[in-house]
RNA sequence: UGCUCCGUGGUGUAACUGGCAACACGUCUGACUCUGGAUCAGAAAAGUUCAGGUUCGAGCCCUGACGGAGCAACCA
């Protein structure tokens, strides 16, 4: 593509977001001399979830697609809620996405001087002033959405008077909470934001960055706009919930601005995904509470929980991609996102053998002491992968729903005089079963036919189902953690009578032991990802050691028997 | 009861300055298969919240209803 194509989108006839449209429009008009420069502005309060990835690929990938930049910016403005803990984890979940902010790493406190002094600018323009009112006084003077506030009766202090006792607020003369500073704009506003918002604070505590400098911080309104203008942002893309704070940003630039440029804030709807929860708070409380094993737990949306539990960054792009930017809020479906790793992993994960429930098989023709090597494809989808060799033997194990005593009509797989393949290895019909005291089926006996080997010359030779199987001398003890959905409603928070944990799943966490895998598996490192074939994608979690191998499960491959026996 | 934003198959999104409502997920068939996966072929599924209006023609423009979301933190 040219770059006038790149500019006018004429050259793809693939639909744009609104956001794109009004970029490329912008770009058309010369805006801003041409530049796109975007901005991922995180508090650091907690760790990146999947709703934040939302807004990493937009505000990283509109400033790639259309040559600009886009800068990491931590909104720290509320020393008593951030810590730097979360800064670390939020880097590298970025970079883990795939993003890359270069040197333009910038935190709001960096601007604490800058905004100070703007403060200050804005009191000697009789813009703003020193309230000294208790927050229940300020707040119910605010008025309703449905009914304008009042005016304080400090909002016509002397400026000179409002100089002082800003200077000496932030020198620490006053308690926290005794005194703000307000915006004078319109107590009779219809839009709240813009009844004489408080834009400076009383803070005693330590900042992680500016220490004991400050006594007074800057709101979030009066940070950010100002932010994205002595970054010089183009386009600072926010959710939905920013849209009646527009007005305030627009007009705090207003008073900043000196020439034509200026940051244009838009605004798109958050990520929400079905059966699980997103806000900040309701995580927090769910590690808190020990309802999770952590920000990482392979059932949490985090993008560190994704990670742990096999995602990957490129399936997490595109599901991203898929669902799209609007200025509506929607629900998403969670088998959107599976689809997009089970589709991203089918082409990039070896295949391997895991037996989950293990039950013996024994093939009482087969050489007692005899060991075969068969040759495996790794991955059908990308010959590449090449090939790995597994042991066969005369004892091993199949999966326990492999095998039924008295099948169904439809049973493709092991029954009592029935013939399966075992993948690579041979066909082996069904001879008799052993139970133990309490009926529960122990061992299946079996004969193979030797002509019948992957390759061999009756190797064409048709039946209905292949198995997947493990030597039962040469396998690797595994655990492997199943995971399903953290809540079992559909939309766990959006039910007005219940809370949210009343729907956690109760199932969404079973923990299997004497799991069998192929040998191969020995030296897997973590988060290595695997297709256990005919289950599902698996990844070796950090809990793993090689003595003691721990899979978790990302996701099941679609199973239309079980589909079926619903 | 105020202001702002928004209503398109079950779900998520498309439809360029009005021109036969398209794609994906999901669902259901069938084919193929040494993964009941993948792949391939096909089907069902909305007439665009409703009512008027403008127009040869409206999902798109206008009016009015109805419905949903957001806004009353010294949070972001």
């Amino acid at each position: 593509m040219s770059e006038e194509d790149i500019i006018t989108g004429e050259e793809s006839r693939s639909p744009v977001s609104f956001i794109e449209q009004i970029i490329i429009d912008d770009l058309g008009e010369g805006k801003n001399g041409g530049r796109v420069h975007t901005r991922f502005p995180p508090e650091p309060n907690g760790y990146l979830h999947i709703g934040h990835a939302k807004a990493i690929c937009l505000d990283f990938g509109m400033a790639e697609k259309y040559g600009g930049k886009c800068n990491l910016r931590f909104d720290d403005t509320n020393p008593v809620k951030e810590e730097v803990e979360y800064i670390e984890s939020i880097k590298e979940d970025i970079r883990w996405l795939g993003f890359d902010w270069e040197d333009r790493e910038y935190y709001a406190s960096d601007y604490f001087g800058k905004l100070f002094d703007f403060a200050i600018d804005l009191i000697k323009r009789g813009l703003a002033y020193v309230d000294d009112q208790p927050a229940e006084v300020i707040s119910a003077q605010k008025g309703t959405p449905a009914q304008s506030g009042t005016e304080s009766p400090y909002r016509n202090r002397p400026v000179g008077e409002n100089l002082d006792l800003f200077e000496r607020m932030n020198r620490g003369d006053f308690e926290e909470g005794s005194r703000v500073l307000r915006a004078r704009i319109d107590m009779t506003s219809p839009n709240m934001h813009m009844r004489d918002p408080i834009i400076y604070r009383i803070i005693k505590s330590s900042h992680h960055r500016t220490g004991e400098k400050w006594k007074v911080y800057p709101m979030y309104d009066f940070a950010h706009g100002q932010s994205d203008y002595f970054e010089g942002i183009t386009h600072s893309l926010c959710t939905l919930e920013f849209e009646v704070h527009r007005p305030l940003y627009d007009w705090l630039i207003d008073q900043l601005k000196t020439g034509e440029y200026r940051p244009r804030q838009i605004e798109f709807n958050r990520l929400n995904l079905t059966y699980t929860v997103m806000s900040k708070r309701k995580l927090l409380e769910l590690v808190q509470d020990g309802k999770v094993s952590g920000w990482d737990d392979p059932r949490m949306p985090t993008l560190c929980g994704l990670r742990r539990r096999g995602y990957t960054p490129e399936s997490i792009r595109k599901f991203i991609d898929l669902i799209g930017y609007t200025k509506y809020e929607a629900i998403n479906d969670i088998s959107l996102l599976e689809h997009a790793v089970r589709d991203d992993l089918n082409l990039r994960a070896p295949r391997v053998f895991g037996v989950l429930n293990p039950l013996k098989v024994v093939i009482t023709n087969y050489p007692e002491n005899m060991v075969e090597e068969v040759d495996l494809i790794n991955n059908p989808e990308d010959e590449t992968m090449g090939s790995r060799k597994v042991p066969f033997s005369r004892d091993l194990y199949i999966e326990q729903d492999d095998f039924m005593e008295d099948p169904p009509h439809k049973f493709f797989r092991l029954s009592p005089g029935s013939e399966v393949r075992l993948k690579g290895a041979y066909i082996i019909k069904c001879t008799g079963y052993t139970k133990d005291e309490n009926g529960r089926i122990i061992e299946v006996l079996c004969t193979y036919d030797p002509h019948t080997r992957s390759g061999g010359h009756l190797s064409g030779k048709k039946v209905k189902g292949t198995l997947h199987w493990v030597s039962a001398a040469h396998a690797l003890d595994a655990e492997v953690r199943l995971y399903d959905r953290l809540f079992d409603h559909e939309d766990p928070s959006g039910q007005k009578e219940d809370d949210y944990r009343k729907f956690l799943n109760p199932d969404s966490l079973r923990i299997l032991r004497g799991c069998k895998v192929e040998p191969s598996l020995k030296t897997a490192m973590h988060l290595d990802k695997f297709q256990f074939q005919r289950l599902g994608y698996f990844c070796i979690d950090y809990d793993s050691t090689p003595d003691h191998l721990v899979f978790n499960r990302t996701v099941g491959l679609k199973d239309s028997w079980a589909k079926m026996n619903k």
